[in-house]
RNA sequence: GCGAGCGUGGCCAAGUGGUUAAGGCAGUGGAUUGUGAUUCCACCAUUCGCGGGUUCAAGUCCCGUCGUUCGCCCCA
């Protein structure tokens, strides 16, 4: 073929589906807001180093997912694969971390990883996510826990599970990774091949395997929560008392581990049944070390990250995409009034309304059938016979009703007009 | 990175070696030079993702390539 296409991996967001993106933002936009959180926006790429020191030189994402590229001056940099490091680097760039300092932050944006796409999966992604700087209270944690739920909520998703698990501290981390590995060499032999491997690698990661076999080994394995230290026992057990009070359902599930090396303590998803091998929408815990590992103050710190993709899927699924409002379609033909239409439709848009102009030319017949398609509530009508009279002809799409007006009658009268369109719509959203 | 499936107009498709590439939706023009429905007529793929090969003959078989889908790895 000649023409080109969207590069693998990633794909346009188009008329009907773009709106269930502004709704989701608009939704995550206020409910942020209502929790004093401020939305950051920090650059799509960062230096290479951020992401390997930040998200761990051993995992999948920094080794062979990351998409990497000199620049002009041969400085290596990366676009970024989620946006916790960049966050917490421009709160330690511009001092907003401190002791005794709590920042609430959120963001929404692209990422990047070099994978095989799949459903719900894709090299350029798309993530809202929450952050708290600067508190190691268990409340932070349930609170921006419940952000996630709340939203999910109000986007009308139910269906979802929420599996929770500590990873511990590092301490608590070692110590049970020393456990496991006792555990499971014994068995080496049994263990899917990839799991052979993260013996060495990364052997916390063979709790959640997909294998069978593997599966049944793991079960019987000694379990993180038998291996946190009495602090981070008891912090754990605050997170539960208050996702509790707040209502918040969880399961616990101590083999949930997380993939970026820097989370401790507090892990969670949130899961659907309804993404086939993605099942996570939302994933997140808690990162003590990472603001200190990236050079800044020692900072306790919690978040997550919702795949904006997999809610699209779901939320596709659940219902009509929210239709585009519209209240005037303006019909012309003619010279004269083609020329009166066009400024009488960018004098109601200064009015506040919302005006399609047909510029076709054609018979009024065609352009009435598109004026009952476009979803206006009302049409206006301008031939030669108005454009003599300074007329126009109003004519109500749901009801037929038409009536003929001088075309200043028609912008003087905004308030009726508005009142009719209140009508108008609810007229439709009751038929609907 | 690995395994398997798929790729026919804007969309959904029939077609499984013989040829003039069905059909539906959408679109455009007209019947109807000023009113949304219905109906009718016409137009809408020198070509089947792309490149090569086999064959008298390829959308149909083979190879490669690109894209896509599902799964693995991994993650949101």
């Amino acid at each position: 073929m000649g023409s080109f296409q969207s590069p693998r991996g990633t794909r346009d967001i188009l008329s009907p589906e773009v709106s269930y993106w502004q709704w989701v933002e608009a939704t995550a936009r206020t409910q942020f807001a209502q929790a004093a959180y401020r939305e950051v926006r920090t650059p799509i790429f960062e230096e290479t180093a951020l992401f390997a020191r930040g998200i761990g030189e051993a995992t999948d994402v920094v080794g062979k997912e990351m998409y990497t590229f000199p620049d002009r001056k041969d400085r290596s940099l990366t676009l970024r694969p989620e946006n916790t490091a960049g966050v917490v680097r421009a709160c330690i760039q511009h001092s907003l971390v401190a002791p005794g300092n709590l920042q609430r932050l959120w963001y929404c944006g692209p990422m990047f990883r070099y994978e095989r796409a799949q459903e719900g999966r894709q090299r350029q992604f798309h993530q809202l996510g929450a952050e708290v700087l600067g508190s190691a209270d268990p409340r932070a944690d349930a609170e921006v826990i419940a952000l996630a739920t709340d939203l999910l909520q109000r986007l009308g998703l139910s269906n979802l599970t929420m599996a929770l698990n500590s990873v511990g501290d590092g301490r608590d981390r070692q110590a049970y990774r020393h456990a496991l590995v006792e555990f499971l060499t014994p068995y080496h032999n049994d263990l899917d091949p990839d799991s052979q491997d993260r013996l060495s690698r990364n052997p916390l990661r063979i709790l959640d395997s997909k294998d069978l076999r593997t599966q049944a080994i793991v079960a019987d394995a000694p379990s993180i929560l038998d291996h946190l230290s009495p602090d981070s026992k008891s912090f754990f057990d605050r997170v539960q008392q208050s996702l509790t009070d707040l209502g918040i359902a969880f399961t616990l599930n101590s083999r949930l581990v997380r993939g970026l090396d820097y989370y401790t303590h507090t892990a969670f998803e949130i899961q659907s049944s309804d993404l086939g091998a993605q099942a996570t929408v939302c994933g997140g815990g808690r990162y003590d070390g990472l603001v200190e590992q990236l050079g800044g103050p020692s900072t306790p710190a919690v978040g997550w990250a919702m795949g904006l993709e997999r809610l699209m899927i779901l939320l596709q699924r659940l219902q009509e995409p929210p239709a585009m409002a519209l209240d005037f379609y303006l019909v012309s033909r003619g010279a004269a009034a083609e020329a009166q239409a066009l400024q009488l439709a960018q004098q109601l848009r200064r009015q506040d309304f919302a005006v399609e102009l047909d510029l076709s030319g054609s018979a009024f017949g065609k352009q009435f059938k598109r004026a009952a398609r476009s979803g206006a509530a009302a049409c206006l009508v301008l031939g030669d016979a108005e454009a003599e009279a300074q007329t126009v002809q109003l004519k109500w799409l749901t009801s037929g009703e038409q009536l003929s007006l001088t075309q200043v009658e028609l912008l003087e009268d905004v308030e009726g007009l508005r009142s009719r369109l209140a009508l108008a719509a609810a007229a439709l959203a009751t038929s609907a």
